[in-house]
DNA sequence: ATTTTTATGTCAGCCTTGTTGACTTTCCAA
DNA sequence: TTGGAAAGTCAACAAGGCTGACATAAAAAT
């Protein structure tokens, strides 16, 4: 209800026939396909392992940030504190993740991978690296430059902070 | 374990530092934060409605390409019969998809939308829509461009196949 | 004409991962 | 010293995946 409706003729001298409500389903389905390959193979890789993405998501985001406290994990994740909690209590466990007491404020819980984790931190993202990989040397670097431009306009404003000051990658 | 480990440097004249695991372990938490953007309109609207995301995917391929039968779409969606079934039901006693039986080949059933289907594809659309233009148009046409063509690298083949063929749109 | 295969639906039961609500423990800070 | 934030725990529940088994109708093959 935000919409003109379907019928759209190019304006200015621009052309934006890529805003056309077709192209934007386009775009839609390709995000929807996308992420489906975007996670088949870790999900592979865990499904042999007894653990699921919400894992994998919680072991990537340690590792990217050794040290980080449950708060700050919460609000990347985006989930409650008592799905989190199941989660990342099966990978303490596990010995794939230590909690440590912190050291300025004691009730806090810092978060690392052991060398376990650490181990199945890489065979996963080495799973999903190569396939980005494989997209990214295909598509080209021009291509990988619109996309990242693409992405971070379609997150949350407030996702967005933690993805740009996540991890020391000169960009 | 397919991989050349984090140390990479340029090689070629072509610089190919758009795959260093740096770069690519931005795209991969790019997708996983812009698909939480990408999925946030539509599930609050549904969540009013007592339906969830399964709801809205079946409810848009079958406006995408209504007459289409049970396996078709289960070859897209790329879940279960027991899954698709249990969506397929209550979308079809809340009178929002009618499945009429096929007229040469019986045993199929052919889904369409009835109006008040169409009215929550609409609504569901319009929202997912919004957010879609306002990233391409912020983004622009060149960028447009760059992120369908990545994330169509990204995709399972197979899953492609039903990309490229669905919709009458100019690309 | 009979058998087999295909398309679909359905029942039962399981798992993961999300939710809310209530409650406790710890401990910083006013 | 007391209020409240951070963290953890327990219980109950729902969505939406999954497998397996089975039923029915109709098409296709023999």
């Amino acid at each position: 209800m935000a919409d003109r409706g379907t019928a759209q003729q190019p304006t200015s001298g621009e052309s934006l026939l890529f805003l056309t409500d077709d192209q934007l389903r386009r775009g839609i389905e390709a995000m929807f396909f996308a992420y489906r390959g975007f996670t088949a193979d870790p999900d592979r890789i865990l499904a042999e392992k007894e653990y699921g993405r919400a894992h994998h998501r919680a072991i990537h985001f340690i590792n990217r940030s050794p040290g980080t406290n449950v708060n700050t994990l919460l609000a990347i994740l985006g989930v409650t504190k008592q799905s989190l909690n199941r989660v990342l209590r099966t990978l303490i466990e596990d010995g794939l993740v230590e909690a440590r007491v912190g050291k300025r404020d004691r009730r806090e819980r810092h978060l690392y991978l052991t060398d376990a984790g650490v181990e199945l931190e890489r065979e996963l993202s080495d799973a999903q690296r190569a396939r980005m990989r494989a997209a990214y040397r295909a598509a080209g670097p021009e291509a990988v430059a619109g996309f990242r431009l693409v992405l971070e306009q379609m997150m949350d404003p407030e996702l967005l902070r933690h993805y740009r000051e996540g991890g020391e990658g000169q960009t």
